[in-house]
DNA sequence: GCTTGTGAAGTAATTCACAGCC
DNA sequence: GGCTGTGAATTACTTCACAAGC
């Protein structure tokens, strides 16, 4: 069983919200930071914040704050990435690409490690500076397995999402980053995180429909 | 002021979700869908969809449940997607250009009619098959108060995405895309949606890290 | 029979407010 | 004086359960 069960949801989002600012907060060199500061940069309330890092210890001196390199160490921790993750990207369509190009996931603890496409005329082409070769979809549950890859980012058209989550968990992977415009199903003990632009560009679009005319 | 003060932020990004489903549902020529199918597709209570559509009115018939066309055709009006939206992108990296590329926006009420960025030699390229020419950033604030864009997009680096902001905000702009990792400062009836790759993967890796060894 | 819409009940998350510590 | 950590109070959200309609 897991040992997180008694804490919110929303307080594990903020928690990576913490370790990104804080990391902007250490590029300034400040060394100690308050609830306050931190909620303030955030729009958060300062209650908010002191609860949120409660749930997991005690890290903060009264009167003084938080020290601004230990809580990111502590964070790393909790969010498990004080190591660095293998990835496995699937679909190396204009998004996919995008992805293999992006040099932020190395210094975040995420690495991909694998690329796959159906796409016969990519297979043994890479992207990106270093990335790796482009595999046939035939290898995944082989390289999945030898390789221990629990985490995967799927970037595929939605018809073939699923079918491509199946064969995914089947192989052991545990975490799904999801671009495709569908609802996954997958069995309990695989978590997925969706992106969807649609979605977030409507949820904009309604907000401003709210407002003032 | 606006009319949607008592509404759930949960419900309504679930309100997205709603439309994606129904889509799907359409698509396989669905006439009709009850609280309960469209729950079980995205894994949601029945209770929870009634109760999400009810905020915004009676849209089902006791006995048969909702019309499928005429469910989204409602759920369009309400996040106001029933018309197009001209959005604007500034930043064209990889990621700016993979999201020129995608086909999948028009579709959904949405159309990038405008792109900047600060490198001069990119200005007056096209990305995509039809996208709009390159703009240098002077030129943002006269075409967004001109073109009355209220969307945009945010692809640029960390370090100038405030900046940017800042620029777009006092050209008109009211809602923003924003795919830079910092946490943006608007003042209020500016809505933004933060889309983080390291913020999502972080979340995977602790639910992994909480699951049985 | 099945399904919606909705008050009431229950659960979850946030904010308050303050004792205790630096 | 400033700040954390935390129970208590509050607010927000979800689920229950059922009357009313098809």
């Amino acid at each position: 069983m897991g040992k997180h069960e008694s804490i919110p949801t929303p307080a594990v989002r903020r928690l990576s919200l913490y370790l990104r600012q804080l990391e902007a907060f250490q590029e300034t060199n400040l060394r100690t930071v308050s609830s306050k500061q931190l909620g303030q940069a955030l729009r958060i309330t300062d209650a908010q914040v002191r609860k949120d890092l409660a749930y997991f210890g005690q890290f903060g001196q009264p009167g003084i704050g938080y020290d601004v390199d230990e809580l990111i160490a502590k964070l790393r921790h909790i969010l498990g990435t004080d190591r660095t993750w293998p990835v496995l990207l699937v679909g190396t369509g204009n998004l996919g690409r995008a992805l293999l190009s992006y040099k932020g996931f190395q210094s975040k603890g995420f690495e991909v490690v694998a690329v796959f496409d159906d796409d016969q005329s990519l297979h043994g082409q890479t992207f990106g500076d270093t990335g790796p070769n482009v595999q046939p979809m035939q290898k995944l549950d082989e390289v999945v397995k030898s390789t221990q890859i629990r985490l995967a980012i799927l970037a595929v058209p939605a018809a073939v999402a699923q079918s491509v989550t199946d064969k995914m968990i089947a192989a052991g992977v545990k975490g799904i980053l999801n671009f495709a415009p569908v609802a996954l199903q997958v069995p309990r003990g695989v978590n997925v995180s969706n992106v969807d632009l649609a979605v977030h560009l409507e949820q904009l679009s309604f907000g401003i429909g709210s407002s003032d005319v």
